[in-house]
DNA sequence: GTAATAAGTCAAGACAATTGACTTAATAAG
DNA sequence: CTTATTAAGTCAATTGTCTTGACTTATTAC
């Protein structure tokens, strides 16, 4: 007899999600710390030296970790440093962009390997399926061409590209009605590269680069405000990327503003899709991005009038993420060019008071992201890392995978 | 030699975690779904049968669980439902507001067994102190007086206070001000009463009420928005209350509104403070909650005014809070008079379009909370309960207490 | 009346962290 | 130069907790 309601309850944990976490912990604590002794891990983690000692020998038998020259520091036997293998890792970061695709090689510790771009073919998900995983094979091969053994130690693909996910009427952008929203992307990618597939919006995917390699390393509370084509947030919260009961936390291009008796998406204002249409610019312009870094930097008028005007709501949206998240900082990132990141974060200054000014503070409460137009690609290979070495709940509990 | 630069990792974990973590998810399993065997428990949970029995026969022992009569359901021996113990654990409640302090006695299932109020006398903290002491104490002594037990079973004091916490000019709150915010309320709970003390602010309290015993009861991710004297925000994101990164999360009150030129907190414009300005009421009368519920039933025309203003600036938080947070459900509660809340809810309605307008929907985009002036007073006591026996990433970790 | 099914127990085993004594290698003090 | 002290790290035995597979019990289906 079936009862029909199903019973809802977390997974348990064993063994095995001890011994996990504590691994994904080893490797946490090297990430952040850079190298450490097995005596500094005990401490650092409460685990005991025998147990770290342990952990540590079968990292590096597995080739995550690796000793580094004893250091002589005072009294007592010298400690052997430990530190993470570059290569002991890599996963593939994929960002589908409305007229770009990228691909990028990422390693243990989010250095960047091999990077390869091409446009998108005006033919819909049907060839455009074809040519991202011709991408993804091209930098795959190539990584293989430097890298020895980098196939056997591809943890992933990661998939990056503008949300909300799932959701009906997506909004008014062209670019994801129908056809790519409905097109069985994942399962596409999964099959025609064996990889486990993930997927992030472009923000939360700016975070995780963030986290790994950025101004949020090793920050437990950070907000990204992503601005790019469009404009989300990546939230990291607890150490870990919020995601929400859907996928789409942080989706906040479609929040409505009011003003002047109308609303209006915060996409409309303050993002690159914005100022392109306030320059009248072709988006599919490929010099587009170099021009505008150029004319940012020159200080040019019109780009400036956009500028005040997008950092009037991008100030407010900073007030708002810190009232509602209490972050330690807010970090502003995204594929826009650096001069125009450079010019904005100083038209947004100075921010709104909030709870944020508080005594105290250990990081500025506004602080620039990775200044690197691929940053959303390298935060879609940190993805599938993150997934396999970094410590979360999920990962300990019998359900995981 | 000292490095000086402190090492960051997080805390690894061994068999008590693991154990603790299951015994909690037993719990929390029993507590969502009401009554199971120890079969749906292991299948519920991903443990073995062995295991589960193991671990109810110990949470039996210790009186946190207890059987039912078996239940013959079809082929195969009758399976034995075990159920939580509502006097298994019990924690005060304290709710610390401008005009009124509240204490409750709440047990293991977050039923309330004692309520107490008292005024809070002008004098400020220290003869503050002396009444809150007074009051927790009488509630004890009269829980303990109709339960067997309740002292050894005692897990904590929660108390609730409007937020935000440790911010130099906490907005324009006189309450507030000084005194409250600097007298070491805690330290002196935790030394008068011998318990162990946490605290929330009000909006988080009343969404761990909603959590334990209303509308967000087995609910992974849930916004609680609070209207009470202020307004705020309880976060449960991924099973759990969100704090942020230094305990105001949620704290939407101060959140600036741009509207004719110049910006009001949302707190000026939604919240039981700017009602009772609205209506030249004194917020210490203690009738004022009977009168308005009164006027509220009634359609009071000038309570009608303040509604529709209200409603305007709470549709579009609501919607601010489905686009940044991606919840399951948005709950309104707070401490406002039910025909209030009634007439609230109903003007918010339509919603405001935002991603959480999606097919598949299991529930409402808005629904009421708990229909309690003591919500958040319970809140506040669920919050040790909560603590003590739920499922948590931090539970699990060598470094929690 | 017998087979099938499901709940639950028993006892042995596996796994991973802990414990306490021990080894090693350096500096500090006399 | 010698010895004490300190700290890193190892060894071997132990402990705590979950798992495994066989078994028992109680019920319904045929």
């Amino acid at each position: 007899m079936n009862d029909s309601r199903p019973i809802r309850a977390k997974s348990g944990t064993n063994h095995e999600g001890t011994s996990a976490h504590n691994r994904r912990v080893m490797i946490d604590a090297l990430r952040i710390n850079g190298e450490l002794s097995r005596a500094d891990l005990a401490r650092a983690t409460w685990l005991t030296k025998q147990t770290v000692s342990n952990i540590i020998e079968e990292l590096e038998r597995d080739g995550l970790v690796r000793s580094q020259e004893p250091v002589r520091k005072g009294r007592g036997q010298p400690s052997t440093p430990y530190g993470l293998v570059p290569e002991g890792a890599f996963a593939i970061g994929l960002q589908i962009d409305r007229h770009v695709t990228r691909a990028v090689a990422v390693d243990l510790i989010g250095s960047v390997l091999m990077r390869a771009e091409a446009g998108l073919p005006p033919g819909g998900p049907s060839t455009g399926a074809k040519v991202i995983l011709d991408l993804v094979a091209d930098v795959r091969s190539k990584l293989a061409g430097i890298v020895q053994q980098s196939e056997k130690r591809m943890v992933g693909l990661g998939v990056a590209m503008p949300g909300p996910f799932g959701v009906a009427g997506s909004g008014d952008d062209p670019w994801m009605m129908e056809a790519w929203q409905k097109f069985p992307l994942l399962e596409r990618l999964a099959a025609g590269t064996g990889l486990d597939v993930g997927l992030q919006n472009d923000a939360a995917a700016a975070a995780t680069a963030e986290r790994m390699v950025g101004a949020a390393h090793g920050v437990d509370h950070a907000v990204c405000l992503f601005v790019g084509y469009g404009i989300g947030a990546g939230l990291i919260l607890n150490g870990e990327l919020y995601r929400g009961a859907n996928g789409n936390a942080g989706e906040i291009g479609m929040a409505l503003l009011f003003a002047d008796g109308k609303s209006t998406p915060l996409e409309h204002r303050a993002s690159l899709a914005s100022l392109y249409q306030h320059l009248s610019a072709d988006p599919a312009d490929p010099h587009l991005h170099a021009r505008i870094n150029d004319l940012a930097s020159r200080g040019d008028p019109n780009i400036k009038t956009w500028i005040e005007a997008a950092a009037v709501d991008l100030r407010w949206s900073i007030h708002l993420i810190e009232t509602v998240f209490d972050p330690q900082t807010v970090i502003l990132c995204g594929s826009a060019p650096e001069a125009l990141v450079k010019r904005l974060i100083a038209a947004i200054g100075p921010l709104l008071p909030s709870i944020a000014e508080r005594p105290g503070r250990m990081l500025p409460r506004l602080q620039p992201g990775m200044a690197d137009p691929w940053s959303v690609a390298i935060g879609a290979a940190a993805g599938p890392i993150s997934r396999a070495f970094d410590p979360r709940f999920a990962a300990i509990l019998k359900d995981f995978l």
